[in-house]
This record gives C-alpha cells, sequence and structure tokens, in this order.
DNA sequence: CGACCCTGTCAATGCCATTGACAGCGACTC
DNA sequence: GAGTCGCTGTCAATGGCATTGACAGGGTCG
C-alpha cells in the first residue's frame, strides 16, 4: 500500500468494503442520493463495478437486511438519545418516542422502506432497548409476556405503516395526484341524503388522504390508548 | 360471428376483456395460480400476445388499481355476509370482521397486496358498507369525525399490515427459514443476567415469529381496546 | 519464487415492462 | 356495396434489472 495517489483515477482499481458499500447504498435510498437502490447506481456510486458487490454479499436480499439492520439499530440509537437513561414509568412516552424513531429512521431511506418489505430484522437491533421497553410496560403493571407481545405489536405495526407510507412517498408526482384526484371526486360527490354520515366527515377523510403521518399517529395513539387499558386490567387483576 | 369453433386454436385470435383480463390476473395473483403477476404470464394465461393487455389499461398500475379495487370491494362483501343486516349496536364485531374480511380477500393474492403496496384504493368500495361503519361507531357515541377517523386508521392499518404478511409469505422457503433460525438463534442465546424479560419471554417471542395472524390479531386487539376507551371517554364528555 | 486466494472486471443470460409499426376486422359513410 | 376509420391483437425491439461464469491482477504465505 505505497499511497500511489488517485490521480489515476481513470483506471484505478478501488476497494470496497462492506461498511463503504453499505454506507453507499444507505445515499442511494435516501430521496437526496435518487431514492433507487440497484447494483448499477450502486456501482457507479462506489465507482467500482456493479457486480463487484457480489464479492461481499451474496445477493441483494442479503443487501437489504444490513441495511434493514443498520436502520433500525439507527431508529433505536435514536429513540435512546431522547429518552431519559434509566427505565422511566412514563411508559407511553418510551413507547412513542420508539416507534416514531424507527419510523423517522425509515423515511429518511423510503428506497430500503420498500425493499425491506416483510423482512422483519432477525438482529434484534440494540437489544438493549427492547430489554427497556419491556422493563417499562412490565413495571406499569403488564405481565412479561403480555409486555413482550405489545412491544412486537407495536413494532410490527410501526414497520408496516411506514414501508405502506415509503411505497406511496415513492410515486411519481403523477401517479399520486391521479389517486388523489379520485379520491377526492369520490368524497365529494357522495350524495348526502345515502352517506349522511360520510358525506359530512368527507372533508376530514379527504385532509387525511395525504397525511399518512397523521393517520400513522392516530393508529398510535389508538392502540397505545388500548394497552393503557390493558394494563388497567392487569393491575386490577 | 358464425361460430367457427375452436378447433382452430393455434391460429385463433382472442377476443379480450377489461374482465376477463382482471379475472385471469387475480388468478395469477393467487398462490394456486402461480403467485405472479407478470404480463407474460397473464398473456399466457389469456392465450394471447402479452401486449395485448396494454389495449385495456395504460400500464401495469393501472391494472393493479383496478385488482385492489376489486379486492377491497370483496373483502367489504365477504363482511357484509358475516354481519347483521341493519347497523347493529356491537361496534367491536363490526371493526373486527371487517378488518379480518378485508385482510382475508388480500391474503388470498399475496402477490397482488405486495403489488398493491401504498395505493389506497380511491374508491371507497362499498360505500354502502362504510357508511354503515361510521354509523356504527358513532351510535356507538363518538362523533362523526373521529368515527371517521377510526374507520381510516382501522383500514390503513389492516391494508399495511397485511401487506406485510403478504410480502413475508412470498419469499422462497430458504429465506423464511434463514430469518427463522437466525431469530431462533438471537433469542436463545440472550444471557439471562443482562436480559431478564426477554429471556423469560423468549419462547413466546419466538412463537409470534412465523404467526403473522397471531401478531395482527395482537394489534387488532389492542386498537380496538383503543377504540373503547374512546367511546367511553366521548360518553362521559 | 511460486501457488493461491481475494476481489474487481467483463461479457452474457434471462426476466421484466413498455413502445411503435403493422394487420385483420367490424362499423359507419356516401 | 366500396372505401375509410378505429379498435384491438401481434410481432419485434429496447432498456433496465439481478445474477452468473470466466478471467485477471496483486497481495500473502509457504
Amino acid at each position: 500500500m505505497e499511497a500511489r495517489v488517485a490521480e489515476q483515477s481513470s483506471k484505478r482499481r478501488v476497494t470496497l468494503t462492506r461498511e463503504s458499500i453499505l454506507e453507499a447504498a444507505l445515499r442511494l435510498c435516501s430521496p437526496e442520493g435518487g431514492g433507487q437502490l440497484t447494483f448499477s447506481r450502486l456501482g457507479k456510486e462506489l465507482g467500482a463495478d456493479p457486480t463487484a458487490v457480489y464479492r461481499h454479499f451474496r445477493d441483494k436480499d442479503e443487501l437489504v437486511l444490513a441495511l434493514t439492520d443498520l436502520t433500525v439499530q439507527e431508529g433505536m440509537e435514536l429513540s435512546r438519545q431522547a429518552l431519559p437513561d434509566g427505565p422511566s414509568d412514563d411508559w407511553r412516552a418510551w413507547l412513542t418516542v420508539t416507534a416514531q424513531s424507527v419510523r423517522a429512521s425509515y423515511l429518511a431511506r423510503p428506497a430500503l422502506a420498500v425493499l425491506a418489505a416483510a423482512r422483519t430484522t432477525a438482529s434484534p437491533a440494540e437489544t438493549h432497548s427492547v430489554e427497556q421497553l419491556i422493563t417499562v410496560l412490565h413495571r406499569a403493571g403488564l405481565p412479561v409476556i403480555e409486555a413482550a407481545e405489545c412491544y412486537r405489536a407495536l413494532l410490527d405495526m410501526t414497520l408496516a405503516m411506514t414501508q405502506y407510507t415509503a411505497a406511496f412517498s415513492i410515486l411519481d408526482r403523477s401517479a399520486q395526484e391521479k389517486d388523489e384526484a379520485a379520491w377526492a371526486v369520490k368524497y365529494g360527490m357522495l350524495p348526502e341524503d345515502e352517506f349522511p354520515l360520510l358525506h359530512q366527515s368527507a372533508p376530514r377523510l379527504t385532509e387525511l388522504f395525504r397525511d399518512d403521518d397523521g393517520v400513522f399517529a392516530l393508529v398510535l395513539t389508538t392502540f397505545l390508548d388500548g394497552v393503557a387499558a390493558r394494563i388497567e386490567r392487569a393491575r386490577k387483576a
């Protein structure tokens, strides 16, 4: 390694590492990076032949898996910064922050969210966070098993809805507008006498159409209300 | 149209209709039909040239949109059969049945669920069902707007989680097992002293791993508990 | 110094959606 | 009833994609 500088960059052979590839891939997944992850783009981004990546990841699936790991991990990290060190008693804040952090990490890379699809990351990224989360729920009064179930339910729901949002955000403007227009028309034309309630709530529904974050917030708080009910029930028993 | 019979089937020109295409496409989306929707497969299924479909749908997106419409519609239809005619007072049953029906319709065609991704079907399929659903919630004590929000939240959550499940079910066995194995190992090796609660709930968590329906049921009932709390709150005010 | 492996390169394969030119055929016009 | 037009199926071609196998340079280890 004699520091032969990169002036010959034209034909210089680049050296890839697992890390450099992951980094570049994450960049590509973000909207600023183009929002599409393909081998050819990845090759260009790295200044190497697209197929060189295969030396480090068996196939695209493995690459995506590693990326989701990083992303969930980042989300958990993010939530840790926003939360007090030790397990506090404010379970609601814990769950909210965790869910929103994971969601935010994913939404920063919509392309990844779409590819990740069903892959519930196998590595309980940041196991400590998970343990703490369950602890918080348990201290609030939930039996351990039930607390674990809540954690799992919350995470899956969050991932699913986030991926859903991401998929939509990736569509080109035209498709999005097409959807929105159709939606607005349908709700605007509802005969008031046949669908009184729907007609009455139409404005709110159209408003919610493009507001995925709003819908997510809705689902989340309702879910948390459910958890609260569960906790209360457990305490009485 | 002189009933020249199909003995000349080799070079006979098939006539496509929007309906016949949709039908064939739905067939392809089901696991029995191969579980993959592509133009070439669709062409073969119809006995026509793949590109003939373009005469009836501008592109794949339009086709998929029409298919999701049909599917949600079928789900709503299904739920109507399982429910009493007029709006009853058992809002919980209503929401449960609706969610599970829509989910079932989608899961019968995992390939579609994956393609549909973010496309919240623009046509409020079976507007009557929606109106009824909101009515039920409103009669239970929820303000109209809030009832509409609940409907939207429930539907989106259901669609998102279902698509999530579908995506996983489409992976080949090997990938699924890879995930599962990694998962089990991770949870099995957790040091008990560092992660006491996680260690304790590991069996339940691994059990939930492949049980997407179980997780969905969990999310759903928790969500409904939340709705119940909301209703109670609204009644008091 | 030689064998070997790690890793980047290159050319090729096969699937996919999509397009444009063409062709049969029915309907409609004069 | 002949000509014209438009609807719709066919065919060949394009460009993007993941993936594979043969090759090659260069570093390492014996």
